[in-house]
RNA sequence: GGAGGGGUGCCGGAGUGGUCGAACGGGGUGGUCUCGAAAACCAUUGUAGGCAAUGCCUACCGGGGGUUCGAAUCCCUCCCCCUCCGCCA
């Protein structure tokens, strides 16, 4: 979220971020967290000049209990009866506010980074770059459903009947195709980043430190004794520092993680559901950095470049995209998505989404640093990166290796894992 | 799941109703001493917030609520940790 003080001194760039977002029908929510301020900071004024009044009072009390003037004590007491329901009222008017306004900022956006495109749909995000050409077939190339159905390697039917759609079973060659490149994606970030095995579920502040509540419940499934099986692994990787001070000499910190992710993607329907491109279970490798707020930026790029050199190494044809305004994530400043060639659909597919949340998510999670030197403590920033998404990628992997006899062979960098 | 014991500042650890934001020790920082270092000594060392703002004040001793003129200290509740028993991969 933003800071109070931030709109409280810049009400209007947050108004105008908000419409670049395309998000004009929020942009009195400004006024409402300058109201709300308001009526807080007034109460909690009075509240706490009326508090002073009643400890210093209390002090007196306590002097002359000792002194063993009972009868002035008494009526000191009595004179504080009334102060005590007057600070309590005005409690409940600060708590009230509070309430209110953490709501009011929790449904407002981080503010788009100037790099970030105007424009409000998928047809304005910016083509960054391309990298390889979407091959030409001397036949029809087939989807990697139907591949992957004649080589045995994914039972989705099984599947559906063990678990539900979009839960399928990887099997034998699939199976070993997906550690493989879980495997791939991990040596591959390791040498940077520090392997994590986190939690797979995670309790409800965490979900709300990284966004994803309130509001997104329709992203996570829910389950008994109030836990969440992990969108992504930013959610308990991104906590992991939750209301923690850093040394300013620890940064950057870079964290990566191999998780299956869960998500109801409710709503979703149709033929582009179809097969792997959109499961309600799938693996993915993902990098996160807490930064300094200087750095982020170029960090961002660093991290772009890593999800990158990936899809070159699998000899994948794929496209950067940079996200317009409207098409950015409610908590993102920056975002570039990487999207393969998928052969046999003949689209795109997104199989990497890299973001700089700047120190929106920190300020949620309460995460900050001690400058060198000493000095006040000031928030990180944070980024997160999917290096990378597995279903997408083998489905791209089966429709751009194949051949005309039905065979497929695998780019050589897998090699060494499929073993 | 049952029984019991705990959660205090960067760390250890006092404190069971009245200047306690918290003794004492360690650590950190600054200084004195020294050619320098060590030792010793002195000083300093949390976070958030409000205001008429080189200062004053409020809140915070796991979280929340309550009792009281007054709570780190008493009560309720939740969370977490430890010990023993049970169960279990």
């Amino acid at each position: 979220m933003l800071g109070v003080e931030f709109i409280r001194s810049n009400p209007d760039e947050v108004r105008q971020a908000l419409s670049f977002r395309g998000a004009s029908e929020s942009v009195n929510l400004v006024d409402e967290v300058l109201e709300q301020d308001r009526i807080l900071r007034e109460a909690l004024t009075l509240q706490q000049a009326k508090q002073q009044e009643i400890n210093s009072a209390s002090r007196t009390v306590g002097t002359l209990m000792r002194e063993g003037n009972k009868e002035a004590a008494t009526d000191l007491i009595q004179r504080q009866k009334k102060l005590k329901a007057e600070v309590k009222e005005l409690g409940q008017t600060v708590s009230d506010s509070e309430e209110q306004l953490s709501k009011l900022l929790l449904a407002i956006p981080n503010i788009p980074h100037e790099s970030v495109p105007e424009g409000l749909t998928e047809a304005e995000n910016v083509t960054i770059h391309r990298h390889g050409e979407p091959p030409s077939f001397d036949f029809e190339p087939l989807p990697h459903w139907t591949i992957s159905d004649r080589h045995g390697m994914i039972d989705f039917e099984r599947g559906a009947k063990v678990a539900g759609a979009g839960f399928p079973f990887y099997m034998d060659v699939g199976a070993k195709l997906h550690r493989a490149l879980i495997n791939f994606f991990l040596s591959a970030a390791t040498p940077q980043y520090t392997e994590v095995r986190p939690p797979l579920f995670v309790n409800a502040a965490s979900a709300q430190g990284t966004g994803q509540l309130p509001d997104k419940e329709g992203q996570m499934y829910f389950i008994e004794d109030g836990f969440f099986p992990v969108p992504t692994a930013e959610v308990p990787l991104t906590n992991y520092f939750r209301d923690e001070i850093l040394s300013e000499a620890d940064l950057p910190i870079k964290l990566c993680a191999h998780t299956p992710c869960w998500r109801r993607e409710a709503g979703s329907y149709g033929a582009h559901v179809r097969g792997l491109n959109r499961l309600h279970q799938f693996d993915k490798v993902e990098i996160v950095q807490f930064t300094h707020p200087h750095a982020s930026y170029d960090v961002l790029e660093a991290m772009r470049l890593h999800a990158e050199e990936l899809l070159k190494a699998l000899e994948l044809p794929y496209r950067c995209l940079l996200m317009c305004a409207g098409e950015l994530g409610f908590n993102q400043a920056k975002q570039y998505d990487l999207e393969v060639w998928s052969a046999g659909q003949k689209r795109w597919l997104e199989v990497s989404s890299i973001s700089n949340f700047t120190d929106y998510q920190a300020r949620r999670m309460n995460i900050r640093f001690r400058p060198d030197g000493g000095g006040k403590p000031q928030l990180v920033h944070t980024l997160n990166g999917s290096a990378l998404a597995l279903p997408r990628v083998v489905a791209a992997l089966l429709e751009h290796n194949q051949k005309k006899d039905g065979s497929y062979e695998f780019p050589s960098a897998l090699t060494p894992y499929l073993t």
